[in-house]
DNA sequence: AATGAATGAGGCTTCATTCAT
DNA sequence: AATGAATGAAGCCTCATTCAT
């Protein structure tokens, strides 16, 4: 119907957007505290006042920054779960495969460390990620994990706990790319991480053929 | 004719522990860079240049917190793995054991996720952490994890990589607990948590009698 | 349609040496250790923090002050020794007055005594000072001086070492003024004591007109 | 009559000459306020308190320094004057001499340096000094200059102003090699810097044969 | 007389936030 | 809408001085 906005509109419309890709990439850089706000703007092409038309102040940059990267992929795999009908572990892979596409490979995989170095000094924000992202996030493991227990593919073991046994490798894979790795000599290879992680779980969950569970 | 120090003498020796104490305490709850010296001086009843007469700055007090807290245990568990002869799973097991009675059940707890949240801004800290703590702690478990492949009792992987894997979960547990575990309802169970995660690796680690691997 | 800046920018650029006027005078009144940058800010009727949007450091400070104050009066005796066509001497004499004029007559003045005060403990900004300063103010004087023993019109003499004798009583003469002066009872003229000083080496520099050197 | 003192009472009563010494020679090395007293105490082997049972504070500790430094000297000065009968220019050179071997060549070499950094800051300190060694110094030296013009050896001028000029470069000497000589790439040799000095002088005082003063 | 542990004021520097233009 | 100059609170670290032993 209407014509696209002038290029001049569509850059006073894009300003948030690129506020928040300049402050994600700083706050995971640095971290929030060590986050110079006249760094961001400088990142994103603006004046340091300027910053301040868009976000009351540093905390609100900080929570619209974790409000865009990562809650519409656990949408996503919300959805994938939902229509999915092979074994359990194969939604684990899927679920896991998605993750690491959208999440690990991209920016926002600096997010986890981020929350976790931040947490506590910011505990509405991290209560705002535990109730998006994280519970979802665990919701879904979960789900496949009882999902397997209960069709005989899995052993049986605490549902809530495993789910955090599980994930928290693929956590820590981003949380070191984000903070000791600086100290590595040798890069690792997060895709021989992750299939050791995922061969280790596959043989691990497995409920074996006849008698011996621990 | 008294035998005793002067209570001079018995103050004296007492600060370094007294100001490493309270160090500890606060870097592990508000992160190195955000906790003053002054207060930590306070919370071990003196004054903020008394701290100065026992530790050069802020780096070396870090460091020295790390040197009396953590080292030894790392030379205590390569003490354990040195003497041990048994199967190498147990050997992880006993590792894991005196890991967690000396350092998870103790306000060192607090310092993995201090690292973590704080790697990226003080590098030399980071590295220091490196070199004595972290090198130490994947070699040792690393070594073990070789022998039980030599040995035949474990599958053949590669050793670097499902150090990171094996580790993982326990340094989670323990970021966990000093992040966003103030958002959660129920406190999750880490002894539970430890079992699991150890029995998901005795399955998934063991060499399958026959063929079928990965 | 006004021609003129607004105040504001005018304000902007007035500042960088309306800062360096002040810290010229407190440096000269105190010294470098001793003067407060916001003593200095507060003379230049700012804020200690706007004096660091113009300089990085007080040591930054400092060079500037020298910069802007004293380089440009060492360039100009360098051009004035460069069209200088007439007797050795009468460059000396030049090169004093147009000193004496822009240095010995201003708040200048007071930077000799200055750095042989703080030189020890500020070997950088020492540095700084013998390079851009020092060093070749030496070698305008050197050049003159050689210059007349090589036309015979002085007599032959280590040519560095003569450099500092000439000099001497010139910098002894500043220095002195932001020292001592405070205790003497009477004033002393300096323009005698130039005239005398010259006196004494037009004189004691002369090749005379047969035998008889020391 | 009495036994000599035991070594520890020797030892007692010469603490405060030993703390003097080392006072002089960081007062002379760093100056004034960048002395630690701490730093002091250690070189004189004895703590930091046991100063304080000696001298009141810092400011009476430098007095104290100064004090015995230098006024002994210009009393041997003024002897010299006293017994001369040979030419004028002669006994500047004998009251240079002896200067230099009790000054110039003994730490106390640093005294003018350290009386010109801290004059300013120190007013009671700087009035002391001039009072008890400048005044004195010019006294000696004025009157030289005046037996020689009164007596046709020297040009008339006047007296006191040629004073200050005359005595200019034997303090420059000691106050560079105090403050900027450690920028100084070669060394520079005070003997001749001296020697062209009194032969400048020589030359410059001398009454010419017949006419032709400036 | 001697010690040395303890104090706390003071200076440099950083940076989130404000506001006049 | 946008700028960027200005502010001032806050933290690390030093060191003269005190005082219990």
């Amino acid at each position: 119907m209407s014509a696209l906005p002038t290029p001049r509109k569509r850059r006073k419309e894009a300003r948030p957007s690129e506020l928040l890709e300049a402050a994600l990439s700083l706050f995971v850089e640095k971290g929030f505290a060590a986050t110079r706000l006249e760094d961001v703007a400088a990142r994103a092409g603006v004046s340091k006042g300027t910053l301040y038309l868009y976000f009351e102040n540093k905390d609100a940059l900080f929570k619209a920054v974790i409000q865009e990267g990562i809650i519409p992929v656990i949408a996503e795999n919300e959805a994938i779960a939902a229509r999915h009908s092979g074994c359990s572990f194969d939604l684990l892979e899927l679920l896991l495969e998605n993750w690491w596409t959208k999440i690990g490979q991209t920016a926002f995989a600096g997010i986890p460390k981020l929350m976790v170095a931040e947490a506590r000094n910011f505990p509405e924000l991290a209560s705002f990620y535990y109730e998006n992202v994280i519970s979802r996030g665990r919701a879904l493991v979960g789900s496949a994990l009882r999902r397997g227990m209960e069709s005989g593919e899995f052993r049986s073991m605490d549902v809530e706990t495993t789910v955090d046994v599980v994930i928290a490798p693929i956590l820590m894979l981003l949380i070191w790319r984000y903070s000791m790795s600086c100290c590595q000599g040798s890069e690792s290879d997060p895709q021989m991480y992750l299939r050791i992680h995922m061969d280790l779980l596959r043989q691990g969950l497995r409920k074996p053929e006849k008698e011996s569970q621990v």
